[in-house]
RNA sequence: GGGCGAUUAGCUCAAUUGGUUAGAGCGCUUGCCUUACAAGCAAGAGGUCAGUGGUUCGAGUCCACUAUCGCCCA
């Protein structure tokens, strides 16, 4: 940073520049080192087809300030970058831009189409990664991977070989969560629940031997009807009970099916008496199974009705539900309709409406793998963060079923599975086996499927770092220290990656997960495209710079709260970026015309000046709280602090006390002194503030490290955290006194219209000799703080005429205004301060008059209250006299 | 239906294990282009802490209920 005239900080001169130099110098990258302690972080992975929004940019810049903090610290950090293959997703993408083109994916054939996919990978799947390094994310670049990679390919491979085996893998015909338009089967939790206003139709189904007679039945799919295979009541129910074993005639396919009673029944359920489909509804084909009934599949897999369904194969499911209606109504056997409102299944990727649909999957054991998470969390090797998370977690976790791993699609990891033609074993093998383990028959295929992406990504924290080989990479960093994320990801990802991580490597992947807010819109909404609410961080980074983006966002993350969001919040980050810029123009102005010595500090025998030791005791509480904040994840407050301290210790008070020391200095020592606390104070201010704002400190800290004889680290970036030194309570209690005379003085000012500049005489009257001596030793802090041509400091000295007056603590300030005073305007002033004194006061007696409070409050908290109402008593007192004076 | 969160100044949010007269940023009022900074400096105004009841010497903070809003699960 060179001393310009420019007092706007200009970010862009700055930002990409650093960033190419830190990753120059290979700061970003981490070795294993046994001797030093290793801080990971993976990155949850963002999909290729993403594109950066403020969720992303709020995950990151939290990961970014815990990386380089324990950087500073020591610490062999590793913050694990990377992207997830998204199959659902980015098939989705490649498909439509073949569809541009009149292509479809079954036309190029599956291994063109693969191609194709790679090839937009190459193209734009690294779109986001360069997002990421525009807000300062300090990942390991070198280390990069995608969960597609050949590693990480293998190590899916090998945990599946490995479930499989232990029989945590299995494959069968079971209903499942069904998107008619990606063709692929989902698991529980990919699937969004909406509520619909939409209708439960009765269905009369009349009785086979008695077509005059008839069972109703209500549902919410009447298409479905053409799959049933039975007519279920509960057991107990008195209306149905005898009807028991009966045969009914299913309306238009004349299919008989049979009354059953099942236990899961609900009697309160429209009319009792509830329609069967074991192929389209999963209890209908739990029933099934306890009934021994077939299922009847009766729609193809992109949603249409297939030949099952007679007269309406070929109708798309909603064309057939109206026109079945239809007939129903027309053959008098639809009894009523109702409105009815119940939640529907979307497709999380094409919000599409999910069948339920019987069909062969792999899935994945759940209820062991979730035992070993639950006892994790309860034996506190995992815990969350705000803890509140872990009821949701682990309730989760409780009532998990098993996962549906298989999609139909063509983008993603192939299942490890080899079927043989000749025997129909099935082979699972990290590869092609060549040969059926059974038959030694070669007429092998591979399973078609791909895996669900999430079943990649749960390996995440250890297929980056090489497993399934023993890596020295694993062994250094794996546990990883934490893991940052949004809630909308911690059944998809975090409970798979513990499960997954317990179960190949017998350790958690991370003892601590840090969940932080959602980033809403202004009214508190969700951020969509679909609204257009969305606010781009990278246009925020353009207008306000990455430091600004970065520290609004950080004054707002207050723990794990929703953080609604509109532009002007930024100007807060702006406008402290700035404020930085111009404090360090001018320190380093300073520093550029002086030699500065950076003694060792604290200097022996030499008596620092007041508002030196002050702001070294402020620095240091700053570096205590800021840490401990960090330390418990609560980055509004450990930001909070460094602002409240640079601005408001640093700058309002400590730099305009010390001018006088550097423009016109009694003696050189003196200044010298001043500017080695300055440098001091300025360098270790700088890397407390790193972590937030890393492109302007470090810009800082290039002219700032050369200042000083004492040789700082050449970058901030690795710079190290700093240490608390002595905090002196008593100079900061002094200190505030001090403010607030000088405040008083202020205040008069203001009242009486007195410009700044015009210097003013002032007597301060004490109560006791002590405090009148000790209070002499800022007699020169106070005149040039207050901007006083006059102080007297004495026992008990009178009021003088027309002087407009104020109580500070046990001391009081007149300031003569002959000529000035408005007496009136006094009157008042002292009135309303007088005002409140006495309501202070009513509400310290109240206390005091309490029996109960004597007794029972702690001895120190009842000495308080006694110290303040004499306190009080006497202000008052004083205050009553004043007035009695003006009038 | 079950669970979780929120409700504090005009707006957006803080407030350690319950213990000073509840704070900040933005906005507002007043005065200042004071030689680091007008994206700034200085001084102010502004609050029945959603409501009701309870526990306690003491409640924004703990408990119960109610209201409104939001999220998750079924």
């Amino acid at each position: 940073m060179t001393v310009t005239p420019s007092t706007r900080y200009n970010p862009k001169e700055v930002e990409d520049r650093w960033y190419a130099y830190w990753e120059e110098k290979g700061y970003f990258h981490s070795e294993p080192d046994s001797k030093r302690k290793s801080f990971t972080i993976v990155i949850p992975p963002p999909n290729i087809t993403g594109v950066l929004h403020m969720g992303h940019a709020l995950n990151c810049i939290l990961q970014d300030v815990l990386i380089r903090w324990r950087r500073m610290q020591g610490y062999n950090t590793l913050w694990m970058p990377g992207t997830d293959h998204a199959g659902i997703a980015t098939q989705n993408v490649v498909e439509r831009e073949l569809l541009q083109k009149g292509l479809r994916r079954q036309d190029l054939g599956r291994e063109k189409f693969v191609e194709a996919v790679w090839k937009w990978r190459e193209e734009y799947g690294s779109t986001i990664i360069k997002q990421l390094k525009k807000i300062g994310s300090s990942c390991d670049w070198q280390r990069e991977r995608f969960t597609m990679d050949q590693g990480l390919s293998m190590a899916v491979r090998e945990a599946f070989l490995r479930l499989w085996k232990k029989g945590l893998i299995y494959k069968g015909k079971y209903i499942i969560n069904w998107c008619p338009r990606c063709q692929t089967a989902l698991a529980d939790d990919e699937v969004d629940h909406d509520t619909h206003e939409g209708f439960l139709w009765y269905l009369r189904y009349p009785f086979k031997d008695a077509p005059h007679l008839s069972i109703t039945v209500a549902t919410t799919r009447p298409e479905t009807m053409l799959g049933d295979v039975a007519v279920a009541v509960n057991p107990s129910d008195e209306r149905y009970k005898e009807f028991v074993g009966e045969k009914l005639l299913l309306p238009i396919v004349e299919r008989e099916i049979p009354i059953i009673a099942d236990e899961m029944v609900d009697k309160e359920f429209g009319t009792g008496a509830v329609k069967v489909t074991p192929a389209h509804d999963p209890n209908d084909f739990e029933m099934s199974l306890r009934h021994h009934l077939q299922p009847l599949i009766v729609m193809a897999e992109d949603g249409t009705m297939n030949t099952q369904a007679g007269e309406f194969s070929g109708m798309d499911r909603f064309e057939c539900r109206e026109a079945l209606v239809e007939e129903l109504r027309q053959k008098k056997l639809l009894a009523k309709i109702e409105l009815y409102s119940y939640s529907v299944g979307h497709c999380y990727r094409c919000h599409t409406v999910i069948e339920p649909y019987l069909s062969d999957q792999w899935f994945v054991r759940m209820k062991p793998l979730a035992q070993a998470a639950i006892k994790a969390t309860e034996e506190g090797r995992v815990t969350f963060y705000p803890e509140r998370w872990t009821k949701v977690y682990l309730n989760w976790l409780e009532n998990v079923r098993d996962w549906c791993i298989s999609r139909q699609i063509w983008w993603g990891h192939q299942i490890p599975a080899w079927y043989c033609k000749d025997c129909g074993h099935i082979n699972v093998a990290i590869e092609n086996p060549g040969a059926c383990t059974q038959c030694k028959g070669k007429n092998l295929q591979q399973d078609l499927d791909v895996l669900d992406t999430w079943f990649s990504s749960a390996l995440w924290p250890f297929s980056t770092l090489g497993w399934p080989e023993e890596a020295p990479e694993l062994k250094t960093y794996y546990p990883t220290s934490v893991l940052v994320t949004g809630r909308d990801i911690l059944y998809f990802w975090v409970a798979r990656m513990v499960m997954m991580g317990l179960e190949m490597l017998g350790e958690e992947p991370f003892g601590k997960v840090y969940i932080h807010g959602t980033i809403l819109d202004e009214q508190g909404r969700r951020m969509s495209k679909s609204l257009g609410n969305g606010i781009d961080p990278l246009e925020m980074i353009e207008r306000y710079g990455t430091d600004a983006v970065r520290m609004s966002l950080l004054l707002l993350t207050t723990e794990g709260q929703d953080i609604k969001l509109s532009e002007t919040k930024f100007g807060m980050g702006r406008n402290f970026t700035n404020k930085i810029w111009n404090a360090a123009r001018f320190v380093i102005m300073q520093f550029n015309q002086s030699e500065i010595d950076q003694p060792p500090y604290p200097v022996e025998g030499v008596s620092m000046a007041f508002e030196d030791r002050w702001i070294l005791s402020r620095l240091s509480n700053a570096v205590t709280s800021t840490t401990e904040a960090l330390e418990h994840f609560k980055f509004n407050e450990a930001l909070q602090t460094v602002y409240d301290f640079f601005w408001h210790d640093l700058c309002d008070w400590y730099l305009e006390i010390i001018k006088p020391r550097l423009y016109e200095p009694e003696n050189q020592a003196d200044k010298k002194s001043a500017l080695s606390t300055l440098f001091n104070v300025f360098h270790n201010t700088l890397r407390l503030l790193h972590p937030f704002a890393p492109f302007l400190t470090e810009e800082i800290w290039s002219s700032v490290s050369k200042k000083g004889t004492i040789l700082l680290e050449e970058n901030l970036i690795i710079a190290k955290w700093p240490e608390a030194g002595p905090k002196d309570l008593e100079i900061e209690k002094t200190m505030e006194l001090l403010q607030e005379l000088v405040k008083a003085v202020r205040n008069i000012r203001r009242n009486f219209n007195i410009p700044d500049r015009q210097s003013l005489k002032a007597i301060i009257s004490s109560p006791g000799v002590s405090e009148a001596e000790s209070l002499k030793n800022f007699s020169n802090f106070l005149k040039q703080r207050a901007y006083l041509e006059e102080l007297a400091i004495g026992l008990n000295l009178v009021r003088p005429d027309s002087s407009a007056s104020a109580v500070v603590g046990a001391f009081q300030l007149f300031i003569p205004l002959a000529g000035i005073i408005d007496v009136e305007a006094e009157k008042i002033r002292q009135d309303k301060q007088l005002h409140q004194l006495e309501e202070y006061l009513q509400k310290v007696k109240k206390k005091l008059s309490s029996k109960n409070f004597l007794e029972k409050a702690p001895p120190e908290v009842v000495e308080k209250e006694q110290t303040k109402e004499k306190e009080l008593d006497e202000q008052i007192r004083r205050l009553r006299l004043v007035l009695a004076e003006l009038k």
